[in-house]
RNA sequence: CGGGAUGUAGCGCAGCCUGGUAGCGCACCUGCUUCGGGAGCAGGGGGUCGCACGUUCAAAUCGUGUCAUCCCGACCA
């Protein structure tokens, strides 16, 4: 009931009338507060059931943009006094802020339960042994916060709920009878990141969404995933925000695939690629090349030619007179665990680190220092080929250079380099790998006629196939159909919940504030008193349009301060509020308020009746009708 | 953890180089005027100058250490 955020509490008078029967009872002294106090302090607005003043309520808005805040996300939330810092990623949300957040939420849980997962809450706090079962205890590193308690068992503050809710599948989930199951919590997670920054965006305390499916097997599990993938894209789309679903590295998380959901936005952390033309996309870390057909050997001999002091790609492609997709890029790499590895990609594309990492099945992966360097190649780097290694080194060559013949390398020699180079004559990788980092203009590795494109994006949500990663490690089996014990097959879900609530800030803002989607605003419509001290008239009317709006479930902030009309009017702007409406005294001399939309365009004169019903009509719109 | 920067009133900043009464704008309180895009005038409250140690007759100012915050990097469901 706490969580419920608009008006469908407004059930019965009868109802309400019982709950107020059952407050009266268990307070006594409360019955003499003042209504708005009394609907305060018990959370009822939140129920469509008080008059919101602004003067009753409490917005702390800043006029300067405080110092250490550097996305808009986050010097707006402060600014619109929606969250307050406490310490190095950890947020108050305040009133404001909270009412986003709740929204979001209730989104999100319609949706998980449309989909048919179920919600409990685990604990914040977990034992260390459920994550030395699991094998993560030793790998999870610093960001997992640990601590002892009084009789100095070994606790942790949870990143994520893997290990728990595993344990609680492999105690009560027996049977293939109870699956498919799909259990979800909205709570509270600690990760220790080495550097919080940007406000809500990636906090160390953060509220998350995590829901986690249990399968017979790897083709039941697809169909659970798919379920997510759809609620995902339902969620975000009735946020009305601007995202794509993309193929996605499963990171430490592990398992077989993954997509993330990624809220479009320039200040994006991660950059992920699109298909103009099909539906592929794709986060850059894990973005394919297009496999591509071996052209000929080519018949240039190989030459040694002197390259003073030309170490960059551009240097020798200048030199030598060639583009730079006429020349190769040596890199050597390492997993800083004694293996070393050389790739090989065209002289204008960049390594994927990771693509080559997951390729070769290493765990970390580093460029090679020059000392190391040296001592595989006797040379420093900026001279770097495959020809004439002073010690074996695998080679792995990005698929295009199969299209390239009488190739430019280094020469393993200090200012030299060699010229008609080519593969299978005068070396041969070890494997061809797709491991060159993909970018714009690159041809779709799906589609034949589709080019990516380029974007900057926040990761608000992301899915897994977990396969049986942890219920094997932590033995969560069932008896199947013959009486046979079978290992469950997990997925996993999560949506960053203050992420997702940052994320439409940064992307629906102007110079003024904050312009935020109705679905997840804080209050669906503001309606401005102006001048209402002087004019008991302009309050009334006000007042009352505010009642036909609350009347009909529309979320309304009325702002009744003693204040001049312009701080107002920044208020309100600041704070990103849809729909508003300017009740001031000329205009209603006339029998006309002001209707307007934050978002801009719009500002009409209306008759009072007449603005409600458009304020009415817009809400309806943007909550999708059926609500 | 590596590199860089900053800690002075609730917020934004000056003062520090050249040691000696702690200042400005916003916010806050009182009064008057004002009242459609962050008002004007007058008066007022609020600061162990991050913390510790040192140098000095004297430290916001100089030195050492420490803590915190921010930026870049590495890291990151």
């Amino acid at each position: 009931m706490w969580g419920l955020p608009v008006a469908r509490a407004k059930g019965s008078s009868s109802a309400r009338e019982k709950w107020f029967a059952r407050f009266r009872k268990i307070s006594l002294p409360m019955r003499c507060w003042k209504r708005s106090n009394y609907c305060k302090i018990v959370n009822l607005d939140i129920c469509g059931e008080i008059l919101m003043r602004y003067s009753q309520f409490f917005i702390p808005t800043l006029k300067e943009t405080p110092a250490d805040a550097e996305v808009i996300s986050h010097q707006l939330m402060l600014r619109a006094g929606m969250i307050r810092k406490l310490a190095a990623g950890i947020y108050t949300y305040m009133p404001m802020g909270l009412r986003s957040i709740r929204k979001f939420e209730q989104i999100v849980r319609e949706e998980m339960n449309r989909a048919g997962a179920i919600e409990l809450l685990m604990p914040a706090v977990q034992p260390a042994e459920l994550w030395i079962e699991s094998k993560r205890w030793g790998q999870y590193g610093k960001e997992l916060l640990r601590f002892h308690d009084r009789k100095d068992a070994e606790f942790c503050m949870g990143p994520t709920h893997e290990e728990v809710i595993t344990d609680i599948a492999r105690r009560e989930v027996k049977s293939y009878r109870q699956m498919p199951v799909n259990f979800y919590q909205i709570q509270t997670k600690f990760r220790d990141e080495i550097r919080p920054r940007f406000g809500l965006m990636r906090g160390r305390e953060f509220i998350m969404k995590d829901a986690y499916s249990f399968d017979v097997d790897s083709a039941a599990a697809d169909l659970s995933y798919d379920k997510m993938y759809g609620a995902y894209n339902r969620i975000f789309e009735r946020c009305g925000l601007n995202f794509r679903a993309v193929e996605a590295d499963t990171g430490s998380i592990g398992g077989s695939a993954s997509h993330e959901f990624m809220v479009l936005a320039s200040s994006g952390e991660d950059a992920i690629v699109s298909c103009d033309s099909c539906r592929y996309a794709a986060n850059v870390e894990k973005a394919e090349g297009r496999i591509v057909e071996a052209v000929a050997t080519g018949d240039a001999a190989v030459v040694k030619v002197h390259t003073p002091d030309r170490k960059t790609i551009a240097e020798v492609a200048a030199f030598l007179g060639l583009p730079e997709s006429g020349t190769t890029k040596t890199l050597v790499l390492s997993n800083g665990d004694g293996q070393f590895v050389m790739a090989l990609v065209r002289g204008d594309h960049e390594l994927n680190e990771l693509k080559l990492k997951n390729r070769l099945g290493w765990d970390e992966i580093r460029m090679a220092t020059d000392e190391e360097i040296l001592r595989f190649t006797g040379s420093p780097p900026g001279f770097l080929g495959p020809i004439g290694l002073k010690e074996p080194l695998q080679v792995v060559a990005d698929y295009s250079l199969l299209q390239m013949n009488n190739l430019v390398t280094g020469a393993n020699e200090v200012d030299q380099h060699l010229t008609g180079v080519n593969q299978g004559r005068d070396f041969t990788p070890d494997q061809y790998a797709d491991i060159r980092l993909i970018g714009a203009a690159d041809p779709c590795p799906r589609c034949d006629n589709g080019t990516l494109e380029v974007w900057r994006g926040i990761e608000v949500g992301h899915v897994f196939k977990l396969g049986t990663k942890y219920s094997g490690a932590l033995q969560a089996t069932y008896l199947d159909k013959d009486g046979k014990e079978q290992v469950i097959f997990m997925g996993c879900y999560g949506i960053g919940i203050g992420r997702t609530v940052a994320a439409a800030i940064e992307q629906n803002h102007d110079d003024n504030g904050i312009i935020f989607p109705l679905p997840i605003a804080p209050f669906h419509c503001s309606v401005v008193a102006i001048n209402a001290q002087k004019d008991e008239a302009v309050m009334t009317a006000a007042q009352d349009i505010h009642d036909r709006l609350e009347a009909a479930g529309v979320e309304v902030l009325l702002d009744d301060r003693d204040e001049r009309p312009g701080v107002k009017f920044k208020d309100h702007d600041l704070i990103g509020i849809p729909l508003r409406i300017n009740v001031g005294g000329k205009n209603l001399a006339e029998g006309k308020v002001e209707f307007k939309l934050r978002a801009g365009g719009e500002m009409l004169l209306l008759p009072p009746q007449e603005a409600v019903d458009r304020v009415i009509v817009e809400v309806r719109a943007a909550l999708g009708g059926g609500r």
